[in-house]
DNA sequence: ATAATTTATAGCTGTTTAGCCATAAATTGA
DNA sequence: TCAATTTATGGCTAAACAGCTATAAATTAT
């Protein structure tokens, strides 16, 4: 259940389905670590702006984790399977 | 090789690794996708406040790619490789 | 040691964020 | 269909980025 993600727009939805998953409204995830709705909106529609500092703070209070590693030169169909 | 980022540091730390791997100059690597050597010196220096877009611009430059998953409960030992 | 390359800083500017706060718009539920 | 919850927008402010250009500091090579 990993994604690859390669821009804002794809990391935006990994965040709301995480977020779904765990059934939490914007607000209540973004007490979690004080983000501001308005935040957690504009994050999870793509904007391309979000600072790194914010994006950490959203994942941890997501229980999600980031990975970077060189580019795998897998098939697409691999990929696109979300 | 892949690396678990949960900070502006780590992910300044994955991403000076693979420059380097790849034998470019900050200048060079940003060259490729216009980004200022001023620009990528700060972003691996764990400048906190980098930009979304600034990033994955970084990442494609670098042939790096990330991902996003629920966080593993893998063991600490693991992760610390690096 | 000295030169050459690379990286860190700095100033200036325009743009954009995120925190607040409020509210409209959209979605979900009863 | 109406009410309640959730998400999207907007204004205001302080702070910070990134592009530019230049230069100091540090690293590497000869």
């Amino acid at each position: 259940m990993e994604q690859l993600v390669h821009s804002p727009k794809s990391l935006a939805s990994a965040i709301t389905r995480q977020r779904k998953a765990k059934k939490l409204s914007q607000t209540e995830a973004g007490s979690i670590f004080n983000i501001e709705q308005s935040t957690f909106s504009s994050i999870e529609n793509g904007a391309p702006g979000t600072r790194l500092e914010t994006l950490f703070r959203i994942l941890a209070a997501l229980d999600l984790e980031m990975v970077i590693r060189p580019k795998t030169v897998s098939t697409h169909k691999t990929e696109e399977s979300w």
